[in-house]
DNA sequence: TATGAATGAGTATTCATTCAT
DNA sequence: AATGAATGAATACTCATTCAT
């Protein structure tokens, strides 16, 4: 009684194409060593996904989702302010972690797919990002003095961002270290954050 | 003296490998673009580097050894403590939006590289980044708390890598953007080593 | 009796096939964008036709029927010796402009269909065009001096044969241009052949 | 002492291109079957030329080279008016006959090529065939009565033509019979044409 | 009657690399 | 020091066709 009929190959697919373009990258992951790995023949993937590109987009699409819902989750959990903005670096954090591949695909290999949309008249793939900056939002209501919102919300992407990619292609940038890096990172700018809103009494 | 002869083809053949692997990606380049650039036939790329690999290979560590001059002509500045971090954060910074691309090739592309040995019995490319480290051994001492040098290293050049990433990969993120970020990261980072700093008296 | 079931489909490939031999050519229209064309997978079509061979040959083959059926009308026409031979030359140019796309495929990509047999056990496809050749036959009873009847019959055929495809192929040889050059060769042959028939008294 | 160095091979692979071209039409015939032909990789090929197309349009090429010298060289026989006409058709015909491969490809398989130049700056190849107006011409030295010079260049034109292709592809139509249908076709046109000529005075 | 899933063989073309000169 | 000729292996993708349903 196992689904694995229809949609089965797609989702092998998948799989297979998120693990060879990441140990390959993009352009030397071959449509061929994809549909080998998963034991069928080439062509069996354009049954599926109309070329090379659809597919890489459908696995960077699927790990967004990923993202997408894992930020939405810590954005609703409950907390002080800055409690908030930690949660929701930190879920983008463990994503990163947790999907190393997934997240080089998205963000280093195809980054054009970021200004795609997701499917029709709906938004950017990037705008799942932009709870970053709703977030601060709420913690700081307004710019402050020099400082904008978005700056701050550049600040702890990019800095998270960093620590991800180190972590992601460094071999002696290791779990430990990298959570350790991100947590220093992300405490410097919640307390930054902090005394930008006090500074505002 | 006017040694033109032997390596002038040879700085010909990496200044043409960079722009075309910047441009193209390193894939996607071909030895036959990288010849035809500079007018000469792509047989001759291999009198002077063994393969396109190893072409690679120049071309970044031409730009490390750029990079590590950058920095340390950064450390050697005059300064308070705090000055001098800034200093070189910045100058890492202004490394990476110079040139985007063989920031990429030398930390995305290709990041094995940054485990190679700069030459034979000589220490690790990746090495020239301690100078994070020691830098910031000089304000702080020693560990502070449960913070410790590595932490603090680790953070600011994640954040550096960072927005470095983002702003090579993101058509949105450009220089201005970038820059605010970086300045932010910067302060921030500063900011949590001085207070480090004088908690320890 | 409304049988519209099983032959309908039929006819609707027979209709959608020859429309795409005629825009991409036989090799380059596929099995699939036929069946495209008319809403249906391409596996119909092997319900209809053996192979792509064989879709094609029914599609000559109707052609064929057609182009007889028009020969035959020309035929019976009453009117002089000669007004008969321009008939019948002028039905061929007609259906030769008119379907240009048939007439390819008939007499230019696949003209071994020529030699095949319509069905068991009748005459070879190419025999319609013996047509020419009895009509002729009654204007010229036999053989005048060195030209024999066959001659005659290849002259005008071959010229309206040229006529046509000169016309599907080269965008300058447009239609006005065609008229004119077949009015001027049927009219030559005629002038020709009543010329033989004269000289016999 | 015999040269086949440099060049060898470029003739190789248009002799090869030809033949298959010939035998399975432009599109079915593949670059590696015309490599294998000759004994060399289909790489090879690309050295000679930038691709198929180019390929085909150099074996077109060459064929218009011959045709057109063959064209010429009629053109400037010495003879009464009629004898010009005979024999430049007659010159035509014997191409066609002689390379009915080059003949089906020039005007048949890739009939497009006939717009095309021969090189920057000259004129199209279909110009060659602007002889046979400008032998007419010399003949009936304009228009007469409702036919125009064009309207007897494109008869013979279309007599020919039509003569070359149907033996081209037709196992009936052997070559005396296209000798015979030929000889009638142009003895024709030259009657016509002298008969227009004499109707002038 | 009609289909969806699947494939093996094929396509033009590109590439890094070698080798004789 | 530099090249032109040449290649084997690879690439994404298409196609006619089959088969179980």
């Amino acid at each position: 009684m196992t689904d694995d009929g229809a949609s089965g190959l797609r989702d092998k697919i998948l799989d297979a194409a998120t693990e060879l373009f990441g140990e390959k990258g993009y352009e030397k992951a071959s449509m061929r060593q994809i549909a080998d790995r998963i034991g069928y023949s080439a062509t069996a993937i354009y049954l599926h996904f109309a070329n090379k590109d659809d597919l890489m987009f459908a696995v960077v699409d699927a790990a967004f989702v990923r993202l997408e819902a894992s930020l939405d989750e810590a954005v609703v959990h409950e907390g002080s302010a800055a409690d908030r903005l930690r949660r929701i670096a930190w879920a983008y954090v463990d994503f990163g972690l947790k999907y190393p591949t997934h997240y080089r695909l998205m963000f280093v290999d195809k980054p054009e797919f970021l200004m795609a949309r997701k499917s029709e008249g709906t938004g950017l793939r990037i705008q799942s990002l932009d709870v970053f900056q709703s977030v601060i939002e709420r913690l700081v209501p307004a710019a402050r003095g020099a400082r904008t919102l978005g700056q701050f919300s550049d600040a702890v992407w990019a800095s998270v961002h960093g620590v991800v990619l180190l972590a992601n292609r460094l071999p002696t940038f290791d779990r430990p270290r990298a959570l350790k890096a991100a947590d220093l990172a992300i405490e410097l700018v919640a307390a930054g954050i902090e005394l930008a809103a006090t500074a505002e009494d």
